[in-house]
DNA sequence: TTGAAATTTAACCTGTTGGTTGAAAGTTTG
DNA sequence: CAAACTTTCAACCAACAGGTTAAATTTCAA
């Protein structure tokens, strides 16, 4: 599973993000992602490896062509991550708040 | 407003979102976000100008204490754009807020 | 079989990142 | 004032990122 870390630094790139955007459409070959963009296609290449070792996409090859898909599921640790600033930590503090009334009513949260 | 990119790429470093979880629970100064790393001070001090430049907190000098808040609503155009590809939930920014001011009401920073 | 197509590899360049150390700057405190 | 505290700045370094071009590899097609 790849890391958080690969995983925003992956997105973190402009071209990259398109590139995602592009195979939300359908699959494609490497050279048809490479068209609209004014760089190499050996660049390009580079950027779909990055995409793949995050594990944003995935690469088979089917003849010479080798095609992306796109692989979403990769989003959701992030998308967790992200999440759990909003939630995670607002359960963890109610829940210890409700500890700490309930084994010290005396000293409890919002007594004093 | 910071880019897409500057966001994805601050949120790409361990140390970054470890900093980030902290300033969950209080606003922080320097030194104390410092303290359970094992790098040096400037190294910190450089990761919390990469914080400030995504716009994912905000510091702000009093005496010569600098204080560091977290400033979540930076989230918001990295979780639209992951939400876009249909599968995730945006951050609950409201629930998030609501959270923080009931966690913390009219707290000062350095109070304790 | 020859050649073209699709893609990667290799070598290279330049700019950035994440870390270091030591000095500097501004702020409090004795 | 002088010393201590908090933070940044400056210079430096190794590693990495993102791009290039040219050559290599694999596969298809005439």
């Amino acid at each position: 599973m790849a890391s958080l870390d690969t995983v925003f630094a992956a997105l973190s790139d402009p071209t990259r993000r398109a590139i995602l955007q592009m195979l939300l459409e359908d699959d494609m070959a490497v050279t048809d992602v490479a068209e609209p963009f004014e760089m190499s296609l050996a660049a390009v290449s580079k950027h779909l490896t990055v995409l793949t070792l995050a594990g944003l996409i995935s690469q088979e090859k089917r003849g010479r062509v080798k095609w992306c898909k796109l692989e979403p599921d990769a989003l959701r640790d992030a998308s967790i991550w992200m999440q759990s600033f909003g939630q995670f930590e607002a359960v963890n503090l109610d829940a210890f708040e409700a500890f700490l009334a309930k084994e010290f009513p005396i000293h409890s949260p919002g007594e004093d």
